[in-house]
Parts: structure tokens; sequence; C-alpha cells
DNA sequence: CAAGATTGAATGATCAATCTTT
DNA sequence: AAAGATTGATCATTCAATCTTG
């Protein structure tokens, strides 16, 4: 994460300058390293894995999962986004290339004519359940075989709190 | 990761079709969901970061933060690629973009021919110090100030498993 | 033929600007 | 003016194919 340095950052004694940032530690970068890798390669592996199999990436799938889980199999935009940490654009985009596969159809919302609700098609769930095995295999391979139920409270204790800090702004 | 189920998968006695998948658990998806929401929303934030400071994405600083760490400031590829979790293609795209800003250059290897070296340039060195110190401000914003050291130690050992278990393949 | 690396085409994501409704 | 959502342009990433050297 740092730059090799040259020499100390000795400074004079009369130092209106920033402060020398605090670079990480090495047992921080020993939690950080891995944790790019994984942020790197994971979504890569899940991509794959459902493109070769269903023709779409993970962030579509979730799409599909999040409406399967929806009363009447329908959400507001802004709710999908939501759920799926997406932008509202890349939603918008996702949704388009979702409902040309004729998986999902938007629709107006019934209170308030902002929102845009999209709901799950007949088609779209049919697909969802023909891909969900083989999707929630390749989870269980690429990352839950690997830890203990120790680790998955671990998980369950650290990342949410993560989450709640990446996602300020 | 799981499409809402419409009755028990309820089978006939002699079954010769795919047993149900085991379908992730409460505790399990307990940490799924801010795992996937983590790794989608964590390289959103340091990109942005670095884009709006820097003009590239967190990809290209760690190339670039990966070449002042080794020994000349070179390196091969393929190590490169390791390094940084990034595919041969996705690397080389990238070395493209860094050259033409005048931040690394490329040398062909010394012992085999194959092999292309990454040199990280004095122009490029001058980048990195100035825009590093913001960068690991940002990480220890979204990342380092939510976790007390005994987070960190469980991190530190669980990652590395996860990422050996997704870089198989 | 395998290893190391690159290329171009196609897809996907991001940003800024925009539009409509409240 | 703010909320909800979309659009189009630009850039990045992926995949498959290719090229060169060992």
């Amino acid at each position: 994460v740092s730059p090799a340095k040259t020499r100390p950052a000795s400074r004079a004694v009369v130092d209106d300058g920033p402060a020398e940032p605090r670079w990480l530690t090495s047992a921080e970068m020993a939690a950080w390293l891995p944790l790019v890798h994984l942020v790197t390669l994971l979504p890569q592996r899940l991509d794959r894995q459902l493109r070769n199999d269903a023709g779409i990436g993970h962030g579509y799938y979730q799409i599909l999962a999040m409406l399967s889980a929806a009363p009447r199999h329908e959400l507001r935009m802004s709710e999908l986004a939501d759920y799926t940490a997406m932008s509202p654009s890349r939603l918008s985009h996702a949704v388009d290339a979702l409902e040309d596969r004729g998986w999902v159809r938007r629709c107006a919302g019934r209170h308030d004519a902002r929102v845009q609700l999209t709901r799950l098609t007949a088609a779209g769930r049919r697909e969802l359940e023909r891909i969900a095995p083989a999707h929630v295999a390749e989870v269980r391979q690429r990352v839950f075989d690997h830890l203990s139920r120790e680790d998955i409270a671990h998980l369950a204790r650290i990342l949410p709190r993560l989450v709640d800090a990446s996602l300020a702004t």
C-alpha cells in the first residue's frame, strides 16, 4: 500500500507541512493483502461460474435472487440497489439486460409515479431455479467448505461493520 | 443466494435425479451477505478515491505499489499478475495505460526472451509518493479504524485460506 | 507442445447530465 | 429543490485467439 521509502522522512524542527502518514503495520498488512486479493478474486470466480452456466454475472444473479425472495416477487429500484449494493445507474443498465432476456419486467409504482417496480417473470423464476443449485455449490466450494463454524461467526460479526464503514458515502 | 421455494422438494421414493442442493444456513447467510456487499463496495470506494485524486483505479495503484517494493523497482509480468491478483490480460492492458502516462516502462527480460519486465519510472515513483498518503488514509478510514486488534488477527488468519480457495483454478 | 505475454472484440461499470414527479 | 430513476459516453475487464520463445 505504501511506497518504499528512499530515506527516513526527517523533517526540520519547525514543520508546517502535513504529518508523515500512518502507514499500515505489518499486522494490518497481514489482513489487508489477502483482503485485497479476496475482493478481486471472489467476484471473478463467481462471475465465471455463472457466466458459463447461465450467461449472466453475479450482479445479475443477485437481482434475480433478491426479487425471488421479495413479496409478490417485486421490488423498487432503490430497494434492489440497496440489497445488491449496486449504484442506481448500474442497476438500471442491469435491469435493461435482464428485461431483454425476459427474466424481469418493469412496471410503474402504484402510489408514487416516480418509483419503478421490477418484477421477476415466470421465465426468470424458472431460470433462477435452474441455475441456483450450481451457484450455491460454487459458493460452498469456494468459501464455506474452508471455514469452521467459528470462522463463520467471526465473519458475521466483523464484516457487517466493514460494510457499514465502506457504505458511508 | 437461493430461490424462494414453491413447495417442499419432495421426491419419489426412487430418486435418480440430482439431490436437493445444500442451501446456505442462516448462520452462513449472516456471513455471506455482508461478504458479497464488501467485495462489491470496497473496490468501488478505493477506486473512487484514487480516481479523484490520481486518475487511476486501485488495480493500477497496486501495480505501482508492488513495483515500488520490488528490487530494482521491476517485476516480471507474471509476478506482477500474481501479486495483484490480476489476469495476464488485464495486467497487460493496465501496463499499457500506465506506460502511456509515463509511470512504468517495459523492457525485455535479460535471461529469457519470453519474459517482459516492467519497471517503475522516476515519474511513476514521484506520483506514487504523491498519492500514497491519501490512499492509506482512505484505507484506514474505510477499514482499520473499524477493526480491533483481535478482528485484524482473525481476518489475517481466515482470509488467506479463502484466497487460496478462490485462487484454485 | 508449454510458458509467457499480448491483442482485439464484446461486455460491463462508472460518471455526469438529464428527466419526471413530488 | 429533492427524490427516484434513466441515459449515453467513456473507460475497464473479460474471453478467445494469437504470437513468440524455450
